[in-house]
DNA sequence: AGCACGCCGACT
DNA sequence: GTCGGCGTGCTC
């Protein structure tokens, strides 16, 4: 009998996409569990890749086994995917177009799935001539450092035993450790210390005192290293290496805070939800207006999970995970939270996920990919801001976080709580159609703050009238005010595609990406033109690359330009700007918005960032610089978008005692999204967006599939969009309409044109085999580097 | 992806 | 006659 692994290999392609059998050696088949990570060779030439151990099963020795390849290294005590998880890839993978390896990966902290590097090492066979060549001198070098043409020499050299290959992990240090020291009293008391050696009485009596255990790190800011080695030598103090999470300093300096008393449809909202915790059934939309205390009541259901001896998870927008809102949970749970989201090291990220895995943690609040957080037991998943799009994933595995935390409530029998105060119109339509439970929250949690009035102010009304034309007179007299009271403002300017560019002003020429059809954005900070798209920089032109002309000018038409209008037109108000420039840094975003909190600044100019979740009580007035920006898009969701992001961003205003007031400058005052957004109101704006949604045939009525094919010869992506056009034409029902194949809004980036086709279907039986045939043609020679992504339920069109 | 096998042009 | 170009096909 012989131990055999079922293992996936890392190699993200369909033709891989199976797992293979290797051979277990003894060594490990006491260790080894479904879940690990491997190293296994792989192909001929036995390159080491990381793999998933999927399966182990007992086989019968007998001769007509294959030839099976050992296990090289078992990387992991305890398995890192446990069943639950693996169970869900196996889920995912018939609804997300892209590779169970790619599933696995997603579900890992990044330092998990960190690349292992070839290194090539001299024999004494290799002659110095040689070694010179290939090795610069030394016994070994990283393959990745050896130029291309000298890794071609490689398996020569093998052949002849002149060099041995090995590999090695990129980053090996994944458990982050601590000295501490400990003292022992007894044996420091007998110490006879000379009355001249001053820094060692120093150090004796500070250890008497009131320091009998700490950081090691700490004792050596106050004394040298000598003076404690003296200490350590004889025994006094005793050296301890503890693992230390990473992420706890997060959680030290904030305070506990108690639960706040719920108003009656809050804690209505609770007990219905508390009653199906464990029961699983349908998930609940709870729609609250802002300021209506959502997270309140996702707090107490927390607590009320937590009670049941079960666990939770909070999925909240990256954007939103800004200290205010993970401190809230953090001061009511403590060391039980786990956070996670990007702004963490992958260092910080791992621990957090250790946290998880070992127990310790039972509550996990994070962006995205936290809703495969290693949790036993899950009692309540909570998705605040559901509407959101980040919950998509935009790169393989598409994903929508919503439908993998459907599944896994569905598993755990745990309760799905998606919470907006603008919910998705799909989300609406199904509360409506009782697919969910429909909970509403009507009020503002504090009863004193009342839903800020909103004033659409018309450009078109001031076209002329002003130099500038960000701020009409209405808004300014506003601010003014506000300045005068002492209160606050938040700004915001829609969209980043308002972005700084380049232009000549005697021939129009703009700067354009030579990779992308878009132009490249002016960055202040580095002094360079960007492109958003691919990688590519140059410096500022000073002189027109067209026509010579020296006029050549910046049009800063982004925050930039709309902070240096506002400084000049109100010298007085302090201005924090906040836009990806300004928030780059790590931790910028949290130093600022600190700042606009304390008081000091008056006015808080942002993007969209400032939307979401912000909570200070002296904002009395927010102010949309431009609200159009996002409604013409050719996505079929600009309008939805449009009106989410000014009612989330007009609940920044009157949050607390003092009644907040909001406007809306806009080329478009009649476009029904805007007047529903002045209204604030959103079953309104649903009912008509419905009606349009019917009329054309979209999301919810349908449901959309976008295949998008990309290629360097555009003649060439044209025919094959059309190809795939006709196989789908031919594999599915007629009752499947189609758009398309036509250019993406940015016909080419990356040197490579993409076009778009879209399906839009209600119930179709051979969709799945259709797109599954459509992705197998790309495994055709003559479709090499045509590339080809199949979206399901796409959330962007652009 | 990598790596080898395999079948055609320009070189000692 | 050989070295090497990259088309094609497989990886336990």
């Amino acid at each position: 009998m012989v131990l055999v692994a079922q293992i996936i290999v890392d190699v993200p392609l369909m033709q891989t996409d199976r797992p293979y059998s290797y051979f277990v050696p003894e060594s490990m088949q006491g260790q080894i569990a479904i879940g690990m990570r491997v190293h296994v060779p792989f192909g001929k030439g036995n390159r080491l890749l990381q793999g998933f151990i999927l399966g182990l099963e007992e086989q019968e020795n007998g001769g007509n086994l294959p030839e099976l390849k050992p296990i090289a290294e078992l990387l992991d005590y305890e398995p890192v995917l446990n069943q639950d998880q693996l169970d869900l890839a196996d889920q995912m993978r018939q609804t997300v177009f892209s590779y169970k390896i790619s599933i696995l990966k997603s579900m890992l902290p990044g330092l998990l799935n960190s690349q292992y590097d070839k290194v090539i090492m001299a024999t004494d066979k290799l002659s110095e001539e040689e070694r010179c060549t290939f090795l610069q001198g030394r016994d070994h070098i990283l393959f990745s450092q050896l130029s291309e043409k000298q890794g071609q020499a490689i398996p020569r050299l093998v052949q002849s035993g002149c060099v041995t290959v090995d590999y090695i992990a990129k980053d090996k240090q994944n458990i982050k450790t601590e000295k501490h020291y400990s003292v022992q009293k007894g044996i420091l008391e007998t110490l006879d210390i000379s009355q001249r050696a001053k820094k060692r009485l120093e150090l004796r009596d500070f250890l008497l005192g009131k320091s009998e255990s700490g950081k090691l790190a700490d004792l050596y800011k106050l004394f040298s290293r000598d003076v404690v080695k003296f200490f350590i030598e004889a025994g006094a103090l005793v050296i301890t290496e503890v693992e230390v999470n990473r992420a706890d300093s997060y959680f030290e300096k904030v305070a506990r805070t108690d639960f706040l008393e719920l108003n009656a449809q809050q804690a209505h909202a609770v007990e219905v939800m508390t009653g199906q915790i464990g029961r699983g059934g349908k998930p609940f939309l709870l729609e609250g207006v802002t300021g209506s205390g959502k997270t309140e009541v996702y707090l107490h259901l927390i607590e009320r999970t937590l009670t049941m001896g079960k666990t939770a998870i909070v999925l909240v927008p990256e954007i939103s995970l800004t200290p205010q809102m993970t401190n809230r949970f953090i001061s009511r749970f403590g060391d039980l939270v786990a956070i996670m989201h990007s702004g963490l090291s992958d260092g910080e990220k791992f621990d957090e996920w250790r946290k998880v895995r070992s127990g310790q943690a039972k509550v996990v609040v994070g962006a995205r990919s936290a809703i495969f957080a290693p949790l036993d037991n899950i009692g309540a998943i909570i998705i605040d801001e559901e509407h959101e799009a980040t919950y998509k994933q935009e790169s393989n595995p598409r994903y929508h976080a919503r439908d993998v935390a459907l599944l896994r409530a569905k598993s755990h029998g745990a309760i799905l709580v998606l919470g907006s105060a603008t919910p998705s119109i799909e989300t609406r339509a199904r509360a409506q159609k009782g697919v969910y439970h429909f909970l509403e929250l009507t009020e503002r949690a504090n009863p004193k703050a009342k839903i800020p009035q909103v004033e659409v102010v018309d450009f078109k009304d001031f076209v002329g009238r002003q130099e500038v034309s960000d701020f009409t007179p209405p808004l300014l007299e506003k601010i003014r005010e506000r300045l005068a009271r002492k209160e606050q403002v938040v700004l915001m300017l829609n969209r980043r595609g308002y972005s700084s560019f380049v232009m000549c002003r005697d021939c129009g020429y703009v700067d354009d990406c030579p990779n992308c059809d878009i132009s490249l954005t002016l960055h202040m900070d580095t002094k360079t033109m960007n492109c958003h798209y691919c990688d590519f920089q140059k410096a500022i032109p000073h002189v027109c690359p067209n026509c010579q002309s020296r006029q050549i000018r910046y049009y800063g038409t982004g925050t930039q330009k709309a902070y240096d209008q506002l400084t000049e037109l109100l010298p007085e108000a302090r201005v924090i700007r906040m836009d990806v420039d300004t928030t780059r840094k790590k931790g910028a975003h949290e130093k600022l918005l600190e700042a606009f909190g304390s008081g000091k600044a008056d006015i808080l100019l942002g993007t969209q960032m400032i939307a979401k979740g912000l909570d200070f009580p002296n904002v009395t007035l927010v102010g949309v610089l431009n609200a159009d920006t996002s409604l013409n898009l050719p996505d079929f969701r600009s309008a939805e978008r449009t009106f989410q992001l000014l009612t989330q961003v007009a609940g920044r205003a009157g949050r607390a005692d003092k009644e907040g007031e909001v406007i809306i400058q806009t080329y478009n005052p009649s476009h029904y999204a805007i007047r529903f957004a002045q209204q604030q109101d959103y079953e309104g704006f649903y009912a008509y967006e419905m009606g349009i949604r019917r009329q054309l045939a979209y999301p919810p009525y349908f449901y959309t599939v976008g295949i998008t094919l990309s290629h360097k010869d555009e003649d060439f992506v044209v025919r094959k969009s059309y190809e795939v056009m006709a196989y789908l034409k031919e594999h599915l029902s007629d009752k499947v309409t189609f758009l398309g194949p036509t250019p993406k809004p940015i016909a080419r980036t990356h040197n490579l044109y993409h076009y778009q086709i879209i399906i839009k279907y209600r119930f179709e039986d051979n969709l799945e085999e259709t797109l599954n045939g459509v992705l197998d043609m790309t495994q055709e020679p003559e479709n090499k580097d045509l590339r080809l992504i199949i979206d399901h339920e796409p959330q962007s069109f652009t």
